[in-house]
DNA sequence: CGAATTGAATTGCAATTTGCAAGTCAATCT
DNA sequence: AGATTGACTTGCAAATTGCAATTCAATTCG
């Protein structure tokens, strides 16, 4: 991951758009930090560093530019101080969440039995 | 991925439904297959590995494994010959068509200013 | 006002995962 | 019977992930 990341970074594997949305967000963590903000509308890099899946540093800021980079999150206050800003989705990244609803709710009804303490949500 | 993956292998990061979805499916490749299998209803190894994304071998050995081990996919007829074997989902599996449209959605309205070659297939 | 603290990262390195190429092995065609 | 095909497995290199430590500027504290 570059200091700048372009958009020609990624390589979409083919012109299926279930295989380029996951080219772009099928990993372990973007959907997540997309949920923290989708549940909470801004958070700051500390805020997102805290929940309970314990992302790493490195990890966040990567993903965290990357998103930025494609339009799906944005930062508040983009020109004040680096310490108080925050993050916060897009129109675009506001949109996944029927993805996430939907995730949320097979995984609610097909996972509990592999792991117990799964909460509902939706 | 050992030769007879177990329920215990994954970890499982939160109590959270979607990090938990991620936990098992948050990766380039599961559901890119559960797709093929969406929209063929039945598929061999090989006709998996023939998809324009190219998946390689070993991963699709190693995906297909767990998927059948958690009950999203299944072998039809289990006790005749490898070769003539093929995957298919199961009512879980089958049960992950929303959340994909969902996704193909998104990605044909927020990702085509990045990929054009993107196609519309919900 | 200077010192310690905090928030937002970056860097180095080890561990894990991914991906390519080649090999195995049993079941069919020829 | 020999070649081929389908379904994998294995070995190894490359890329990604994750942990720990470090940096660095902006507050807060004494």
């Amino acid at each position: 991951m570059d200091t700048q990341p372009d958009v020609e970074m990624i390589e979409w594997r083919s012109v299926c758009p279930i295989s380029s949305g996951l080219d772009l967000l099928g990993d372990k963590w973007s959907l997540v930090i997309i949920r923290d903000l989708i549940t909470h509308e801004t958070r700051t890099y500390s805020e997102l560093l805290s929940s309970p899946e314990h992302i790493s540093t490195n990890i966040l800021a990567a993903r965290l530019r990357v998103l930025t980079t494609f339009g799906i999150i944005e930062r508040v206050d983009p020109d004040g101080v680096a310490r108080n800003n925050a993050f916060r989705l897009t129109r675009s990244g506001a949109a996944l969440r029927p993805v996430l609803e939907q995730l949320a709710t097979w995984s609610q009804t097909h996972l509990k039995r592999y792991h117990e303490a799964i909460v509902n949500v939706v």
